[in-house]
DNA sequence: AGCCTGACCTAGG
DNA sequence: TCCTAGGCCAGGC
């Protein structure tokens, strides 16, 4: 596995519960060199691997979720956001801003 | 090797 | 305000 998948990963764990973050935010976080199409790619590649990446917490830049046809099931994800107390509609992440997680913010302590 | 596609984002008209 | 085009990188054919 290369270093940009596993920092993709390493950041999206730290992801707390009830919580969400964007592509956008996460590939500007490793540099916008790397494209947040390719931080998709490395949650489309999360399902194999055997690592825990919730990738339900990670949505696009509007708080839609846009990847949820790629969760196998259909209402999977939507089913594990609400269970972690976030409210969607119609595929949409209500109160976005509320719950969004920046990893500007959290890395900078952390890392 | 070249072309197409993708769970995206930003900028310009 | 909506729509279009371009940029980004990796993988499949």
């Amino acid at each position: 596995m290369s270093d940009l998948y596993e920092r993709i990963y390493t950041i999206v764990r730290q992801i707390p519960q009830g919580r969400v973050t964007s592509y956008g935010a996460i590939a500007r976080c490793l540099g916008t060199k790397s494209g947040a199409r390719m931080v998709g790619w490395a949650m489309n590649a999360s399902h194999v691997t055997n690592v825990y990446v919730p990738a339900h917490r990670v949505v696009n830049r509007n708080g839609m979720l846009s990847g949820k046809h790629h969760f196998g099931g259909s209402t999977v994800m939507e089913d594990l956001l609400k269970s972690e107390g976030i409210e969607v509609v119609d595929d949409q992440i209500m109160d976005f801003g509320k719950h969004f997680w920046d990893p500007f913010v959290e890395l900078k302590i952390k890392i």
